[in-house]
DNA sequence: ACCCGTGTTCGCTG
DNA sequence: TCAGCGAACACGGG
């Protein structure tokens, strides 16, 4: 399930595959209504055939597809949510389970939108940049093309009385932040998730700021690769410092157990004696 | 059977 | 007016 880091793997993928190339046909699961609403899986399939992807941009956990066609140039919003995936299928290879849409390009290259869960979102948008789409002005900076403002940032967090953890799932905040890293940049920054936003001090502001970018680099060096696969999925190893490893000692001080606790119905994990 | 899940949105409340 | 909260979405895996 997607972070920044994955989306970023994605972006990098769908360039390599797609980035050049004329979408033919294009195939939906009739299951797969949801993904694509407000609009009809009907008027995503005709809008978007025909086209060439121009470029392919990510801001936080958005992907966005430039494409050319004979009626002008058209964006592909794509989101990913909790389970969603492009893979990539030469002529002839086994096509992926839960195949919710199937893009035929010029390279006889099939791209398949893989979303078991339905989480997922595609629409076509008439801008083609970011700064176009109404719904995306709302994203805060990309942490990893941006950089982290620790000041600017110091800023929201103190009009906040939410927990930490919670305040860094806010994509009006960071844009791409999820889970997974909000636990392991608090861990590395040695701040208490629980502790109130307004709380935390410039000084660990700017720890977690540069937590959270060397977390999310470390991840994207580890993952660079044809296709990803998901922390969760069978074979892969957790390379988390403190994500899904309650109950182990903690990997700085050795002397603590890792637990998980439940904020805003999502699982945190932290060491209670490093984390202050 | 039951619980859990790397995300977002919507409606309610104070 | 709005920050904050909990339910809902939907399916597979342990």
């Amino acid at each position: 399930m997607p972070e920044l880091p994955e989306v970023e793997i994605a972006a990098r993928n769908l360039r390599r595959w797609a980035k050049g190339r004329r979408v033919g046909e294009v195939e939906i699961d009739p299951r797969a209504r949801r993904i694509f609403r407000p609009a009809t899986p009907e008027a995503f399939a005709a809008g978007l055939a025909g086209h060439r992807v121009a470029r392919v941009d990510r801001h936080g956990k958005q992907l966005l597809l430039t494409l050319d066609g004979p009626g002008g140039r058209l964006g592909l919003l794509s989101h990913l949510g909790m389970t969603g995936k492009w893979l990539r299928r030469g002529p002839g290879e086994e096509e992926p389970s839960h195949s919710r849409v199937r893009l035929r390009l010029d390279s006889g290259a099939v791209l398949h939108y893989r979303d078991p869960r339905l989480f997922g979102r595609l629409r076509l948008v008439p801008g083609a940049r970011f700064d176009e789409v109404p719904e995306l002005e709302a994203l805060g900076p990309d942490p990893l093309r941006d950089g982290v403002d620790a000041a600017a940032l110091a800023g929201e967090l103190a009009r906040s009385r939410r927990p930490i953890k919670v305040a860094l799932l806010d994509q009006s905040l960071l844009a791409g932040v999820g889970n997974i890293y909000a636990s392991e940049a608090l861990f590395r920054a040695r701040v208490d998730p629980r502790r109130p936003a307004r709380d935390l001090s410039p000084a660990e502001v700017r720890r977690l700021a540069k937590a959270l970018v060397e977390a999310m680099e470390e991840s994207l060096a580890r993952q660079e690769g044809p296709e990803i696969r998901y922390v969760e999925e069978p074979g892969a190893e957790n390379p988390f410092l403190v994500y899904g490893k309650a109950g182990e000692p903690c990997p700085r001080c050795r002397r603590a157990a890792v637990v998980r606790a439940v904020q805003a119905q999502r699982s945190t994990f932290y060491c209670p004696r490093c984390q202050r």
